[in-house]
DNA sequence: TAATTGGTTCTCAAATTCCAGAACTAAAAA
DNA sequence: TTTTTAGTTCTGGAATTTGAGAACCAATTA
């Protein structure tokens, strides 16, 4: 099996980003695992080769990239005649990965919309608060796509430049 | 004390909002405090109100209250010749709280930036993609402020033509 | 001065999360 | 058929999180 190595440099990068991908609230070991595929410059790992990078066991390799299948946050490729799986991160999804995270966000408004229908009218001021933040939350929720789509535009833009 | 009674629907809306609350990342009492303050039509709660309520102890109470208090999503009022506190979730700054929380991604961004100039140019596809990643994130970063200063605008007029 | 109020802080136990290690499985190779 | 490969699943234990209970404290009241 080849091995790999990863320069210092590249070894900080892992924790950094690591640090960050928990505070997202994702757990230690899938992290790095993501983190590993997103600064690693061999494109393409396989199981073994992450498991020992990372001085990992197996179970946690295991369950660590299952659930970043299952988020879709990398991917696998498979060869002919070859069992291994070959992992990369997934950055063209990181784009969706966040807006879904947005989305989580409007999904709590949706729950105050059926609060605010059960206050009692009296605590008027408030009940506008709460029914200011429902409509931000919606107008973000309608703009998004919007922000998106002009994305994209620019970055087609972008493209056609450099042709 | 003022007992505070609550109806069933009630009840039910502070659990639901407090599941909510947790898979944003906050632990299980401060997510049922802050629903509390957000659904209880009493508007403002004593920490013994918030800590029979709730049948929480003291300990845990003053905990929650406290985080809540540090991430700006509750506030409390004092009154002349009284030493209690009276919460009040801080609804009007919810945008700040879901605004703050896309900056957080954002940071992300400013790693993988390091991440991009150290990589090897051969991996030319995964760069281009990491960098597109990244020009997306600080595309978000520039156009937040115009989304929430265009809703802003919105919601003047909105408040204009009901005057 | 003593007791009460409105909390905070400390200690510890329970619950939960996380992962290593071992046992297991299914496919392929020897 | 046995062995190896590429994992998955099932323990159990360590680490972490969480909250109850008790001790504590500072201001107020009796």
């Amino acid at each position: 099996m080849e091995s790999i190595q990863l320069t210092d440099l590249q070894r900080e990068l892992i924790e950094r980003l690591g640090v960050h991908n928990e505070q997202m609230g994702m757990p230690p070991t899938e992290a790095r695992i993501l983190s590993l595929l997103i600064v690693c410059d061999v494109p393409e790992l396989t199981f073994d080769q992450i498991r020992t990078i990372l001085s990992i066991s197996k179970s946690a390799t295991s369950n660590g990239l299952n659930l970043l299948l299952l988020s879709q946050q990398i991917t696998y490729k498979t060869r002919f005649g070859d069992r291994k799986r070959y992992f990369t991160s997934n950055i063209s999804n990181l784009e969706d990965v966040m807006t879904t995270e947005i989305q989580k966000m409007v999904k709590i408004a949706q729950v105050m919309k059926e609060v605010l229908v059960q206050r009692p009218a009296e605590t008027e001021k408030f009940n506008e608060q709460l029914g200011n933040f429902i409509a931000f939350m919606e107008y973000m929720h309608e703009e998004l796509p919007q922000l998106l789509s002009r994305w994209n535009e620019k970055k087609e833009s972008k493209k056609t430049k450099t042709r």
